[in-house]
DNA sequence: CGAATCGTTGATGAGCTTCAAAACTCGTGG
DNA sequence: CCACGAGTTTTGAAGCTCATCAACGATTCG
C-alpha cells in the first residue's frame, strides 16, 4: 500500500461526521493511502492496528474457511472497515479486505478511533445507525443463505449490486467483478453461478453485454428475492 | 404478553447503562411485561413501537423464509432486541421474536430510546461495543452458513450454547431447546441434525442424558469448528 | 507465441432435503 | 387407569441441488 497526502475528506465518513474542533486532531492522525487493484489491504487473523475509510474505489470485505471464501460485503466511497477490530477480545482482525480497483484510503489507528466515538457525540451516534443498518443486512443474508437455493440468493446478490453501485449507460450494473467474486459474493461455487446466470438469462430475467450484467425482468428477478415459491409453481 | 410492575433493574442492559439523573425518565418510560413459554413477542413484518430488553429467561430472534426458520441468537439476562428497528427505512421489525421459557422483560417504546441514545453517551458507546460483537458474530455465522458442512456448523452451534448458557450440575448445555429449534439455530432441517448428532454420540464427541447435551471430547469437537479438515484425512 | 488465467461445459456423486411412516412421549378426558 | 390423540423422536428411502473434478476453448499478457 502507497502512502500519499491527498485529503478527500468531503468522501470520508470519518472526517465528515467530525466536530469541526476535532478536525485538527483528524488531521494529525489520519494516513493517507492508495491501494492498487487486488492488493491485500487487511488480512484475516493479523492484528488490529486501526481502521480504514474509503474515499475512492471499492474494496471486498471477505472471510474464509480452508480454500473456501465468501464475501460478506464491498466497502464503496465513505464506507468503513476493518472497524470490529475495536472489540475483538482477540485483538485480531476478524476479515480480511481486499482492493478491487484502485482504491484511495484514509486510515486511523483504533485508539484515536475510539478516543474520536467517546469525544464526538454526532460520531457515534451516526457510526450507530450504521452498523445498525450493517446487522440488518447481515441478518438478511443470514438467512438467506441458510434457507434460500442458489437461483434466489444470485438474484439477491444482483438486485444488492445494483443498489450499491447503480447502473452504467448501457444498463448494466456499474461494477466490474470477476464471476470467482460473484461466486464468493452470492456464497456458491464459481460453475454452479455460471449455471445459474445461464437460466436466469434463458429465462430473460437478466442480460449480458460482454461480461457487463443488465437486469431485464426487474419484477421477476424481484419475485426471486421475496417469498419461497415452494409448492404452487410445479 | 402481561404487563407487570416489578422493576428487575440490575438485570436490565438499559437501566444500567443509563446516568443516574436519566433514570428517573427511564421508570416513567419503560413498560414490564411476562411472555409466556412459546409466546411470540416480535412479529417479523409488524411496524416498529419500540425495544425489549431481557431481564429474566430466553428469547429466540429468528426470522423465516417461506415455511422454513432460521434463528439468528438467543437474548437472555441483560440482552437487548427489537433495536434494528432504530433505523430500518420502512419501520418494520426485520426479525421475530419468541420466549423459549417464561421471560420477564422490560419495554421503551422508539423515539425514547433515540432520545437516550443522544443523551446517555456512555449508553451509546456501550450499544455501539455491543453492536459491534454482534456484528463479529454475525459475520462469523454468515460464513458459517455459507462455507461449513452439516457437522462442523452443528458443533459450532452447540459451543455457542454452552458458551452462552453454561452447564448444569449434569454438565450438559444449560438450555432447554427442542430438536426443532436447535436444526433452525444450526440452520439444517430436523432429520439431518438428528443424524448429525448420533454421529457425533457415536464418535463420543458429544453424550445424551436424556433430552439434554454435554460435550464430551472437547478437543475434536472444537476441531470441526476450526479449519476444514478437507483433503488431508481421507 | 507459449503460459497463465478465466470462462464454459459435461459427468459424477456426496450431502442434504423431502416425504412417509413407525415408535415413543405426554397430557386429557372418559 | 386406560384409551385416545397430538406432538415429538426415530428411522428408512428417494431424489434433487449443488460441489467437485476434469477437460477444453477463450482471452490476456509478458
Amino acid at each position: 500500500m502507497k502512502k500519499i497526502n491527498s485529503c478527500d475528506i468531503e468522501n470520508c465518513f470519518f472526517c465528515q461526521n467530525v466536530l469541526p474542533e476535532w478536525l485538527p486532531a483528524v488531521l494529525a492522525n489520519r494516513k493517507n493511502f492508495i491501494a492498487k487493484k487486488g492488493e491485500l489491504i487487511i488480512k484475516e487473523g493479523d492484528p488490529v492496528t486501526g481502521v480504514f475509510f474509503v474515499t475512492q474505489g471499492v474494496v471486498k470485505v471477505h472471510k474464509k474457511w480452508g480454500d473456501k471464501e465468501l464475501i460478506l460485503r464491498f466497502a464503496d466511497q465513505g464506507s468503513i472497515f476493518g472497524h470490529r477490530g475495536i472489540n475483538t477480545k482477540d485483538g485480531l482482525y476478524p476479515i480480511s479486505a481486499t482492493a478491487l480497483e484502485t482504491t484511495t484510503l484514509c486510515y486511523v489507528d483504533i485508539d484515536f478511533f475510539k478516543t474520536t466515538i467517546k469525544v464526538n457525540h454526532d460520531f457515534a451516534y451516526n457510526l450507530l445507525m450504521f452498523y445498525a443498518d450493517e446487522l440488518h443486512t447481515s441478518e438478511k443474508k443470514m438467512r438467506d443463505l441458510a434457507l434460500m437455493p442458489v437461483k434466489n440468493r444470485l438474484a439477491v446478490a444482483l438486485f444488492h449490486l445494483r443498489t450499491q453501485f447503480g447502473i452504467n449507460t448501457e444498463d448494466c450494473i456499474n461494477i466490474t467483478l470477476s464471476r470467482q467474486d460473484l461466486a464468493a459474493f452470492t456464497g456458491a461455487t464459481y460453475e454452479t453461478v455460471f449455471r445459474t446466470m445461464n437460466e436466469l438469462i434463458q429465462d430473460e430475467l437478466i442480460g449480458l453485454k460482454g461480461k457487463e450484467i443488465s437486469i431485464l425482468n426487474e419484477e421477476k428477478l424481484f419475485a426471486l428475492t421475496q417469498e419461497a415459491s415452494s409448492h404452487q409453481n410445479l
